[in-house]
DNA sequence: TATAAGTTTTAGCGTCGTCTAATTCGACAC
DNA sequence: GTGTCGAATTAGACGACGCTAAAACTTATA
């Protein structure tokens, strides 16, 4: 397994967690900043060895093994957040980069002593789920993305995608950030989303929204209490 | 850079530490554990770069901005050996390969937040010292192999060489670790040398010997008392 | 249902780092 | 001086991974 392998695997496993299987060509393509010829070449090496299931034209799927190994790239990413900004002073909105290229260069000594010195977490910084050294798929954590909550709705954040510095930073000064509670005091027809945080408002379009996971308060049940699009 | 020319240009820093310049094609293959017809080629490209100085069937030496390369590849390797030891627990014995592939991956950042974690050590735990910040050679250290020791000599443990595992673990074993202060009680014809230490005594062959480096206790004045070879 | 638009794959190529086999070089002995 | 032997380089190949341009397939639409 080349460090690019498992960046594929890596690609395939949260595109499948976000849109389901099966996973297009393109959009490995889009997410690893590749061409589409370069992702379907790669595909093939990937099938060949029954990392993952293809059909030609339609898109791939995780097997069981590269699932695995897709976890096992996560729980590095994620054990190495976790670990930089409990034990090297890193704020939660630096983490990402430097965990993507250490993900691929550890070795599991290294990752026993890593949990081991954070006491197992089940979370890292951003509030992702670290998968178990049993590299089982975590369970779902009832969060869901800012933009299906509704006015009034008083929301936890639970999840802060770690796909973008900047957008990260700006979350992070406007003290939206894990764990904390907000209410949506307005959504936009064009999505943009209003939130009461601190005292303060802060409002976030549609991208950045859609990227911030949320749960309900202890009051609440944990259903969204709106229609979500159909359905 | 890529990781691969970073080990040629520790491979020669550090065999031109031992030997001296020119390093040879050959002794770089040995080092990196490569065929000569492919060090050739990578010499070739140093030397495109300026990495290195060239002379055809001659030898390499490291130019200014080579040196320097070497050295910062060196200080992660060295931060990270001493950095697992400190906070994660390893032994010094376990820390080398880990460090080995770590160095080539870390960003300026995690450099920074490792040595000042550290208190920017001046040496890793096998007691090699650890290039500064400004990247300039470390200064000699006084210390010599521990196979120009005499019979008699009362000598303080100053570096063991991290090149081998097996033989790092042996030594630990045996109480051979930087800082410990040993007697020597015999040198065989065949170079073995046998030290007293810890009221036991270790006989050591020769090649081990030579990779462990040894400075003058405090009573002493840190010149070798015998002739060493010649000179 | 025929065609256009968009996606995916195929074809063909370049670079990097590695190898083996063949050749050339340099140094030392005679 | 010349021959020989070990070291180094050249020649030629390969696998991994990336790209562009062209062809093929899917799907939506008219």
């Amino acid at each position: 397994m080349s460090d690019v392998m498992e960046d594929y695997l890596k690609a395939i496993y949260v595109l499948e967690s976000e849109e389901g299987p099966p996973v297009s060509t393109s959009a490995i393509a889009d997410r690893l900043g590749k061409t589409p010829p370069t992702v379907t070449s790669m595909l093939e090496k990937l099938a060949d060895r029954e990392l993952i299931h293809r059909e030609k034209y339609k898109g791939v799927e995780l097997s069981d093994d590269g699932r695995t190994l897709a976890l096992e790239v996560l729980r590095h990413h994620r054990l190495i957040e976790a670990y930089l900004a409990e034990h090297l002073g890193y704020s939660w909105s630096e983490v990402h980069d430097e965990a993507d290229t250490l993900e691929h260069h550890i070795s599991e000594e290294f990752e026993r002593r890593v949990a081991a010195s954070l006491d197992d977490p089940a979370v890292d910084p951003h509030g992702d789920p670290i998968p178990g050294i049993d590299l089982e798929p975590p369970a779902d954590d009832g969060s869901r993305p800012l933009t299906t909550a509704a006015v009034g709705d008083r929301v936890v954040i639970a999840r802060v995608s770690d796909r973008d510095d900047e957008e990260l930073e700006y979350l992070d000064r406007a003290g939206i950030v894990p764990g904390t509670t907000v209410e949506v005091v307005d959504v936009a027809p064009f999505g943009m989303v209003t939130v009461a945080v601190d005292g303060g408002e802060q409002s976030l379009p549609e991208s950045v929204a859609a990227s911030v996971r949320v749960r309900a308060t202890e009051a609440d049940n944990g259903v969204p209490d709106e229609e979500v699009s159909g359905a």
